[in-house]
DNA sequence: AGCCAGGCACCGC
DNA sequence: GCGGTGCATGGC
């Protein structure tokens, strides 16, 4: 069965397709403007259509929720877009251009294994790397659906709970091509099962900062990992993920004003002064702020 | 062939 | 703190 909601602000191709994610997969369609793409969460499987506003999820009732809550579909993205829209021409080109964007609200210890992968590694890559795990210590399940009159059904690999991932060697995982990122999985891996790391009655109520520093303790683990993390995982908006990419756009759109506002000339200009102007500039909206402009440089190669 | 990739640890200062 | 370097692997 499914179920079909009227969304603005939404693409299902610019969500998925943006970077925060990295287990989907297009289904081919032979209709004009209908977007069809198959997104793995966990052990969940869901099918999801888009034709302009009209958006269908194919799961049954119990699951819908959870997928509502992943595509963070209770949210007022238009709002959001307009107060970042207004700061300057830039976002306003960013946010128009990537409006279709919205911030997945994914499974915490699988963000945290799959930015770990991510480091030093392009998109593609990170797909094959993820993909690797699943196949290698997730569970086959089988994902069925009713889709345009016809039965859809499809195997797949959930993303592995820490206990099948603690099975795992540091051998084991190099021969998946996680190369020296090995020993770092198989860290993280034992501190959320050993050191209750992700349990959610301990974290609940913990500030981002004692989160992030919590995250950091696994080697492997730096400022950006644990901030992707941190958003894409745990729903925390006001953290800004700089990496290569984020740091091209912001020098190149707001190197003057961070140069001016902390009195340093531009080639002195470090990571801690354009994640403070991120965090005075963007506020709440830091996280919303970064993907829209992620997205934005990496299509249009800015500033490479 | 050399350089870079949604970085990070480690080292020397 | 800060800058430089090595790190597995793969694509261009």
């Amino acid at each position: 069965m499914f179920f079909e909601y009227i969304i603005k602000d939404f693409s299902i191709q610019q969500t998925l397709e943006c970077g925060q994610c990295f287990r989907f997969q297009v289904v081919p369609t032979a209709e004009k403007e209908l977007e069809v793409y198959l997104v793995f969460s966990g052990n969940l499987a869901v099918l999801v259509s888009q034709k302009r506003e009209r958006v269908r999820i194919y799961c049954e009732n119990d699951q819908l929720s959870y997928w509502v809550r992943y595509f963070d579909l209770g949210r007022d993205y238009g709002k959001i877009k307009k107060e970042l829209s207004i700061k300057d021409k830039f976002l306003e080109e960013a946010c128009s251009d990537k409006g279709g964007v919205r911030l997945l609200q994914q499974e915490p210890f699988e963000m945290l294994i799959t930015f770990i992968l991510s480091q030093n590694k392009q998109i593609p890559h990170i797909k094959i790397l993820v993909q690797n795990l699943c196949k290698n210590y997730g569970n086959v399940t089988i994902y069925r659906t009713e889709f345009l009159g016809q039965s859809f059904e499809v195997a797949y690999y959930s993303f592995p709970k820490p206990e099948a991932l603690s099975l795992a060697t540091e051998a084991e995982l190099r021969q998946l091509k996680v190369g020296f990122r090995a020993p770092y999985l198989v860290e993280a891996v034992r501190k959320v099962i050993d050191e209750g790391l992700l349990d959610t009655s301990i974290i609940h109520g913990m500030t981002v900062e004692q989160l992030r520093d919590r995250m950091m303790t696994i080697k492997g683990v730096g400022r950006k990992v644990a901030d992707c993390m941190l958003l894409f995982g745990l729903g925390k908006f006001e953290v800004f993920p700089t990496d290569v990419w984020v740091r091209r756009i912001m020098l190149f759109y707001y190197e003057d004003i961070i140069a001016a506002t902390y009195g340093v000339p531009k080639e002195n200009i470090k990571d801690h002064h354009i994640l403070s102007f991120a965090c005075y500039y963007f506020g709440t909206l830091a996280g919303f702020a970064q993907q829209y402009l992620f997205y934005y440089a990496r299509d249009k190669k800015i500033g490479k």
